[in-house]
DNA sequence: TGCCCCATTGTTAGCGTTCACAGAGGTCAC
DNA sequence: GTGACCTCTGTGAACGCTAACAATGGGGCA
């Protein structure tokens, strides 16, 4: 960190044309040095490092940007950082970011429909990014997203498959398999899912592994329950289920409540709740799976099984697949990148 | 969101002169419209916004912020952002930025030393901003900032009073005070606390309220288990107090265990599963209090009493100081924002 | 009619970099 | 000795925008 000059005055930033003068060398030549440029004697290096700490100079980004037209800055649109998921996608990509170089801006989203992701996206175009990371698994935005013919390349995180963009995605089908066939593998005649809003392609996803893994056993398969991911949702989920179980078979032929696969942590945990409330025990007359693992997961009454996603490894791929179009300028094919996730087992389902 | 030019060949993106050309004026009455000057005639404005929206033409950020030494660009320096706390603020901070026109670059921190924040800052400057925002409630971290003499305004979230920096920060004194009263006021004989990290000013300060109110009330005053935030460090110190109740008065004159204030949710969590696991009733023979209010507090077992910080408006408010700070070019004294807490009661501290 | 003023538009000069090229001076081989 | 070539350095021209000023033309008022 170079210190700022203490003059009096509210004087302009140095320049490198004031280097320059202070090394006794042409401003190019304090370009060249900044630029690690191999012809330039050591002794003449040496004096324009000496001005530059000296004066406290930085190269001015925005001059530099407009000449080389690499702003180096990325921009990402992200839906409720407050989520594990998100923030934790986030924190991932920024470190891969700021690893090559990029500076990361973000934008948050207030509202999951294509007017307000048209404006996000809008706003980092107004500062220039050279790219941008969408993390809004949300059909309408990703849809809304393929509408818009974008002047730079962008990369969806759990943007599905369906649209020719390139995109970074855990296999959300295999997670819910993975869950699911463990529960039937428990012995569980059938699972019951409590699925995210259908509107978000994850749920959509881990839905459709779930019943497929019901369907491959043989198994029945009960209506989903449809909450929209916080723990108050999969509450009422929960008090739903516990009803069923408290009034069994007799109730329209549904099967029964020995194990249901919730679509993310949050939601087992208010699942679990009202489970506890309706006096039933988990995982003894009930199993429960989560998705996603989050820190509390394994703290949870009684830990949760649950579905672990690497969000960092997430983050990291969509950088890196975003990079590596910049420098291509060519119009390469869309990529995708899957990552696996893994089964984490704890209490909730096996006593 | 304006369409881009879908001509062949990898044209450059059109400029003011473009637009001139094509409206028929000067690059100079282009800028009058883009800035809303208001001496342009309706009809020659009309006629720009044309030209503008048939180029698909955007202001090249980078040209805009050389000439006017504005890049309207902030900066985040933010430890974990997969705290709920640190993500909140980020996600509050965000939206009143957008509002107030400025872009957020967020850089995360990996190591809480002086040497990362540096770098972090570093990176921020190299690209220009115009002030920046640390999220970064550690000792060492603030200290290290207090040492940085930045060429641009500062503001600290949670960053403690004691230096001379702008900052904004939820009463964590107050907080911690309306917990143990609240245990105390209860007929608890005496409240234990399980503490994060001692060099985290928060913690720190939660510390300093819990003691402060147990002197007050003439209680005993037990020695403070230390965490690191982790439910996993929760989990120790809860067995370390599962273990106190087990064996009673007779353990080194230390008080009874039958109430825990536990400076953060993820902590209390942990404590609780240990109680669990101990065989201990909460709130029945330990009531328990944490601190945040994360949104899963709520459908802990059982739901948890906890103190809540409105960490949105930590966010806005810390951009706004920031803000003004920038418009009134003046150095004016630093200013503080401090936000009261809230006691969310549950039933881990009342049967 | 003449003058001033205002609304509207254009012209010019930077902002602080990098890029392309030119030039100076030295080394080397013939 | 001289031309080719390499190393190092400097000069001038962009990059795309805004700010300051100049210029034009018309209306109002004496």
């Amino acid at each position: 960190m170079s210190q700022t000059a203490e003059s009096t005055g509210p004087r302009r930033a140095p320049t490198m044309a004031d280097v320059a003068k202070v090394a006794g060398v042409s401003h190019q030549t304090v370009s060249r040095v900044l630029s690690d440029h191999p012809n330039v004697r050591d002794t003449t290096r040496a004096e324009v490092q000496r001005a530059i700490e000296q004066l406290g100079y930085r190269r001015n980004s925005s001059a530099r940007a407009l000449v080389t037209r690499r702003t180096l800055t990325l921009g990402v649109v992200a839906c409720n950082p407050t989520l594990f998921g998100p923030a934790s996608t986030l924190f991932g990509l920024e470190e891969a970011a700021r690893g090559e170089g990029y500076m990361v801006s973000a934008v948050t989203l207030r509202a999951y429909t294509a007017k307000a992701l048209e404006d996000a996206i809008d706003h980092l175009s107004d500062w220039g990014v050279e790219g941008i990371v969408v993390i809004v698994p949300h059909r309408a935005a990703v849809d809304a997203l393929a509408e818009l013919r974008l002047p730079f390349p962008v990369v969806t995180v759990e943007g599905g498959h369906s649209l020719p963009i390139s995109g970074v995605s855990v296999d959300q089908d295999l997670g819910a398999r993975l869950a699911t066939g463990h529960l039937l593998a428990a012995g569980h005649s059938t699972v019951w899912h409590v699925s995210g809003p259908s509107d978000w392609l994850e749920a959509e996803a881990r839905v459709q592994g779930w019943r497929a893994t019901l369907e491959e056993a043989g198994a029945e398969v009960p209506p989903p329950l449809v909450g929209d991911w916080t723990p108050l949702s999969g509450y009422r989920a929960g008090q739903e289920l516990a009803g069923r179980v408290a009034s069994g078979r007799a109730r329209r032929n549904s099967p029964d409540v020995s194990a249901v696969f919730v679509a993310n942590d949050q939601m087992a945990l208010g699942v679990m709740r009202a489970f506890r409330e309706a006096g039933l025990s988990v995982p003894g007359q009930v199993a429960i799976a989560g998705f996603d693992d989050i820190p509390e997961a394994e703290f949870f009454a009684p830990p949760l099984t649950t579905v672990r996603q690497d969000f960092a490894a997430v983050g990291k791929a969509s950088i890196s697949l975003l990079t590596s179009r910049l420098d291509s300028a060519a119009r390469t094919e869309p990529e995708r990148v899957v990552i696996e996730p893994r089964l984490i087992v704890r209490s909730s389902t096996v006593s």
